[in-house]
DNA sequence: CTCTTGTTTCTCTAAATACAGAATTTTCAG
DNA sequence: CTGAAAATTCTGTATTTAGAGAAACAAGAG
């Protein structure tokens, strides 16, 4: 990891092993870590010497992060090459990170769920299953809604409910596990 | 998949893509499917034979679902093998589910994090990149505060918040993304 | 038009992970 | 205690995924 002060490979290197357990390629999330950390944007080539991993690993590397919305290509004046930065405001990022995970594991589980509970009658659904699936689409349709509500709240205010101290819920009388 | 409904199989093998999606391995999440949506616990070498993988695949997946704490071992009288079900309550199932997904990627992080800005002063931290860490700190402090407070929220009133329809966070003046 | 530089795609290898089956250990009935 | 049933651990194989390097392709500059 040439040029990098030690705190920043260590920054890198855990991003890579939590980007394993998100089920997302070590290289992809090191790369968007190193891009994350920079004062300026990076080119391929640069990125494959500092990380040593092949050209072409960084290639396709790019592009699923472009897929996930989180970097963005940039042309500097008087240089042809391909330039790539992160996004900068984190909370603007995991929010992407966010609906995209959604989209990609919420939607179609909610989606599968809804056809095995649509089946035409002739196929005899187990009453039992029907029922557990049943709570499960209400999960989900749970989950759905209050996703969709967070999405609305801009970062600022969710600090401030932040703030509340646990008071948000409180103060609707929403707090105590019954 | 001898004995299961084509509906029980739908949702079975969706629920194993899914899990291969959260890095959770296939037939860890195919067994949890199962014991979801069966009347009655079964034992492991029913297991065995309804989803036609080895038993000692069976054994070691279900040690790694009572890691994550949502299968239960039951012992059915006049019979000496270990049986198993799943817990019922969807909702408690991903509160459970969620606070070990904190424990093991948030928090870790949170330490990463929070190690590589107490750096002792003679290792220079380079000022973009320290900035980036704070950012991400705060990002992360925000999510473990807001996480907190979920949880002890109860699913009633969860649902009753999502009733709300958006209203929850405009009854308290937060909604407006800024 | 063509040469250079940059980028992507393809193919092959290496590494990690999942899994079967055998061997071992544990548990309990008698 | 002993033997049979059950469960776990171990070991080797296969499948999958990551990644290197070569080759093909694209886009200007001159």
């Amino acid at each position: 990891m040439k040029g990098l002060s030690p705190v920043q490979q260590r920054f890198i290197l855990h991003w890579g092993e939590m980007g394993a357990r998100w089920g997302i390629n070590r290289t992809v999330a090191q790369i968007h870590a190193l891009l994350f950390l920079m004062a300026r944007p990076l080119n391929a080539e640069e990125i494959t010497e500092v990380l040593d991993v092949a050209r072409s690993n960084v290639s396709n590397s790019i592009r699923e992060l472009q897929n996930w919305g989180i970097i963005r290509l940039v042309h500097l004046p008087g240089d042809r090459r391909d330039h790539f930065e992160s996004l900068k405001d984190v909370n603007e990022m995991f929010r992407i990170i966010l609906n995209e995970r959604k989209r990609r594991e919420l939607d179609p589980t909610l989606r599968v769920i809804r056809e095995c509970l649509d089946q035409p009658a002739k196929e005899e659904i187990d009453a039992t299953t029907k029922e557990r699936l049943e709570a499960m689409l209400g999960f989900f349709e749970l989950a759905e809604k209050l996703f969709g509500q967070l999405d609305k709240v801009s970062t600022k205010n969710l600090i401030r409910a932040a703030k509340m101290g646990g008071g948000m819920f409180r103060v609707l009388g929403l707090t105590s596990k019954e």
